[in-house]
DNA sequence: GCCAACGTTGGC
DNA sequence: GCCAACGTTGGC
């Protein structure tokens, strides 16, 4: 398999949670209205890994879950936007805290701090890493 | 519930 | 093509 990308997904737990998705085993990441979103959405292949992150209520990385479906047109849109598919893989055994994500050095950069609004954003390789190690959690 | 940040829209 | 107004997001 080619190597995988990572991504941070965000979501409100009222309008969609982690342990939705779970039920629901996979969902549409339908709804971004983005232009930055919806590009890192495009650029998105199928197996690529995703941190769950709870805006809002509970602001910590819940678990990570997968693209299973690359992405394709919006169809709660008629104009072009985009979503992709995604299904869970292993939730967080410890959640990670946005304030723990701040107070790690490694973390500073993460797009997700810098470009804060943004629904959609790109992970490291390495923060990735970082963020599995402090959700003490291993992939399957 | 408020407010700051910031992307988008629309008037010029 | 600029920029002010507006709407949305997300942290507090």
């Amino acid at each position: 398999m080619a190597r995988a990308q990572h991504w941070l997904l965000k979501s409100e737990p009222f309008k969609y949670s982690w342990s939705q998705l779970m039920t629901d085993g996979k969902t549409h990441w339908d709804g971004v209205r983005n232009y930055e979103a919806r590009n890192n959405l495009r650029a998105m292949t199928v197996g690529d890994l995703c941190l769950f992150y709870h805006s809002n209520e509970g602001k910590e990385i819940v678990g990570v879950a997968e693209v299973v479906r690359a992405a394709y047109p919006d169809p709660s849109s008629k104009d072009d936007w985009s979503c992709v598919d995604v299904s869970p893989v292993v939730p967080f055994t410890a959640p990670v805290s946005l304030d723990a994500i701040r107070n790690r050095k490694a973390l500073a950069a993460m797009q997700m701090l810098t470009r804060n609004r943004l629904s959609v954003t790109r992970v490291t390789a390495a923060e990735f890493r970082t963020l599995l190690k402090m959700g003490e959690t291993a992939l399957p």
